[in-house]
DNA sequence: GAGGGGGCTTGACCTGGAACAAGCAGGATC
DNA sequence: GATCCTGCTTGTTCCAGGTCAAGCCCCCTC
């Protein structure tokens, strides 16, 4: 229950404005003056090295933020020490929604890679957000969407087979990485098999078996964790395969 | 796609005023006068017997719902036709908060007995949240607790054993049936083997299954639907069991 | 109270993925 | 270039839970 002190890089000016990611962040849909005010709210940045965490559970919460580079993944753990990873967050991306409800945060978030995030004071938020409707409207289908993607991750663990469940997150993955301009057929992991066995509810091994076996079958080419999808088609009908 | 149209009792005036289920749904919190500007918005309630759908996925968003009394599941399927209950609902929680993100519902909400819901006009709820800080608050403080609680599914599913995942269901139907004043230790369940097992990601004879040898444990007594916690520690100490 | 049907239980068998184990690869450190 | 270490692959074995099948219970309808 410490409060989180990653590595500060001092209260650099963030600026809407004039960031790339407005298009898939929170000023999505708002106007320059609009965005002009949030940059007001959002005023620093915080850098979390590769390893560190950016809040844990039981951290008191005061602020959303906003993946501004690099990537995270969100877990929980039962008292026992397991823990599983609820998800993969990138450029753009809203962390610590979970906050919310209990003004405490209920999962670590860990940096998988250097990053910078924008520090959102949730309350300041709030407030802005009852002078914008725009915004508070974005706001509002941000956590909408987050519940939504869990209902899907929920369909995944409940009811899919370990190699559909893996080419669904491949697809995932590569359709939000080509939202900010990557390829949509390669890409490199930067989660562990560990950390993607957790989130699909899969062994480690058995992330690496699939893996294996859709090389032999010349749908992906895997070397270490660098992936290219070479046959998408073949991927998306592992998902839809109703092999019930 | 077609638009919900359940059986309605007429715009029946609902009163948040004067609902016991105040300090559990969205009025929690606010003061009578707020309470009161919040009666004029959750203007109409609606019958849905048992059986039908309150809404489908693609139907288009207009409202979020309050149940008031009865039971409901949500369900979201994939393109094949497998589907996956991803929640049930008891009086006081909300329904509808995944069709916020695109304006159409992404889950079927069906009432698994007689119930009748508040209809609450999403538009009006974010205009009067303009005005109310603490609605505004209460509100995302529940949209945030559903984001906590999918985390929570999501760790089940994700890495609990069949017992475990039962034992957790259990604690956790009796936990929120308690907090509306009924038994901690006896409960009616409201669906069926197969919705729990969904739900839980098992098929409804291991469902069946582990109830029997809970019962053959001395753990629960079983008969139908009706079901007794006879040793609510030893549950407990099976969800938190780390074998591992 | 006969008949039917949906939901539940139980048994027998099978299998996908877990567990365990061994070895490999690539990057960091010296 | 040797070493270590972490992460990855691959083989083997095992078992929890799935699958299939049969029968029961309870409620509903006629």
């Amino acid at each position: 229950m410490t409060v989180a002190t990653p590595v500060r890089i001092g209260p650099v000016k963030a600026a809407c404005s004039n960031c790339n990611l407005r298009e898939l962040c929170l000023p999505v849909g708002l106007s320059p003056e609009q965005v002009g005010q949030l940059d007001e709210l959002v005023a620093t940045r915080r850098s979390v090295p590769r390893g560190e965490t950016l809040f844990r559970t039981g951290d008191s919460f005061q602020s959303l933020f906003a993946v501004r580079t690099g990537f995270f993944k969100t877990c929980v753990s039962a008292e026992d020490g397991r823990d599983q990873v609820t998800g993969f967050q990138m450029s753009g991306e809203l962390l610590g929604l979970d906050g919310i409800s209990t003004d405490r945060h209920a999962c670590d978030a860990v940096a998988l890679e250097d990053s910078t995030v924008c520090v959102i004071p949730f309350h300041d938020l709030e407030g802005l957000s009852m002078q914008i409707t725009e915004l508070q409207r974005v706001f509002h289908k941000i956590m909408s969407r987050e519940i939504v993607r869990d209902h899907g991750v929920m369909l995944l663990l409940g009811s899919m087979r370990a190699e559909e469940r893996v080419a669904a997150f491949l697809l995932s993955l590569t359709q939000r990485l080509h939202a900010r301009g990557f390829s949509r057929s390669e890409l490199v992991l930067r989660m562990t098999r560990e950390e993607i066995g957790s989130y699909l509810g899969l062994k480690l091994e058995t992330v690496s078996r699939t893996f294996s076996r859709l090389q032999d079958d010349g749908v992906l080419e895997v070397k270490q964790r660098q992936i290219r999808i070479v046959d998408q088609n073949a991927l998306r009908q592992i998902v839809n395969a109703s092999t019930c």
